[in-house]
DNA sequence: GTGGTCTAGACCACC
DNA sequence: GTGGTCTAGACCACA
């Protein structure tokens, strides 16, 4: 895996992972691979896949079972795509409004665009 | 300059200039550094400035005159600002609305924090 | 091909291409030569045709598929015959006009010749 | 004196002749330089000078006077006029007639231009 | 293979 | 000095 340069590598590999049970390729309820294994997959330092999954699992996207390994929480779908959600409102949608306040557009202009 | 990998290096030079133009740096009928000068300012070949100019010369944004150089149209800012506008239109509302749709937020959504 | 010292080189091998248009050497919507083919065809350096190329992409006459070439636009006649008819206006008929003012001839001495 | 390749050298000096005439650069009644002079000055071979005189005395622009030289015609400029009348007629309108047919111009379209 | 971009260096006309 | 053009050769992404 790439990795950008601006980004904390760990929260890059966590919205990997995100997008990844999005996309079904880890399923609720399924066991996720192990540290190690994700590790040596993207290639980064086994405590930086720690990191990833200690945050992961505070934002309840996943679970461990001690012994087991980790698993992708029942409702991982709904909290991903509210994090996400938060984040366009919070992050996205501000930049937007800011350039469309320097081009003078107004919130009707975009309405039009959303009608096509 | 420090230039992006993914986009020509000519557009972003032309780019950086039509925002000095919105900053005031160079102004309306006002001669701008002549290409061999602002390649070296930018550290990029001279023949890539060209390009550069040729390109805001062909969008009504900078005019020549023989053998004293290349001047700010007198319109200059409002082409600039016609161009970022339809550019926004064109290109960021529909990857906006693309997310909008994967999140399933409405355009009501959007209204509401427009209006804060 | 042989080129006028006057006249830019790749500004006249545009001409050529626009000539070959009007004649249905290249027909609408097909593919034209690629860059590298003109170039060597006409004796011409590659850069050289792709200067050609992009004015002809500019002025809509041709287009661009990624990685397969350039295609002659749907409407490429109109568009070249619209060109000649402004630059016959603009160029052509000043000039002749100023012949005539110098020669003392009117634009009925004209009209008179026109009818036969 | 630059010649074009196109076209007869002694046409040309002709040509450059009748244009010192209507300058007044040659003055009605008034001698012109020798033949020998002429093509010195002209750089060109001096049988080449005297067909161009002879080429503008059978055309009635310059007279001989035996022992004296070429004389500039009392109405040169008349003759100089017409003639070049006769070729505007004969030669240029005739192309810009055949441009316009293949333009789908009218008459009516150079009228109005002639109008500004 | 295609077009697209970039560099390096050259010559020209114009002012 | 200015912009404008041309050549030579290189690397890239895309298909």
């Amino acid at each position: 895996m790439e990795f950008q340069e601006k980004k904390a590598i760990y929260l890059q590999l966590a919205e990997q992972i995100c997008f990844d049970i999005l996309e079904d390729v880890h399923k609720a309820d399924e066991r996720i691979p192990s540290v190690r294994e994700m590790a040596a997959q993207m290639e980064v330092n086994a405590n930086t896949a720690v990191r990833s999954y200690e945050w992961l699992e505070q934002k309840g996207i996943i679970y461990t079972k001690r012994g087991l390994g980790f698993f992708v929480a029942t409702d991982a779908k709904d909290i991903i795509l509210k994090m996400q959600r938060e984040e366009f409102i919070n992050n996205t949608l501000p930049s937007v409004f800011k350039t469309m306040r320097a081009l003078g557009l107004s919130i009707e202009d975009v309405e039009k665009e959303w009608q096509k």
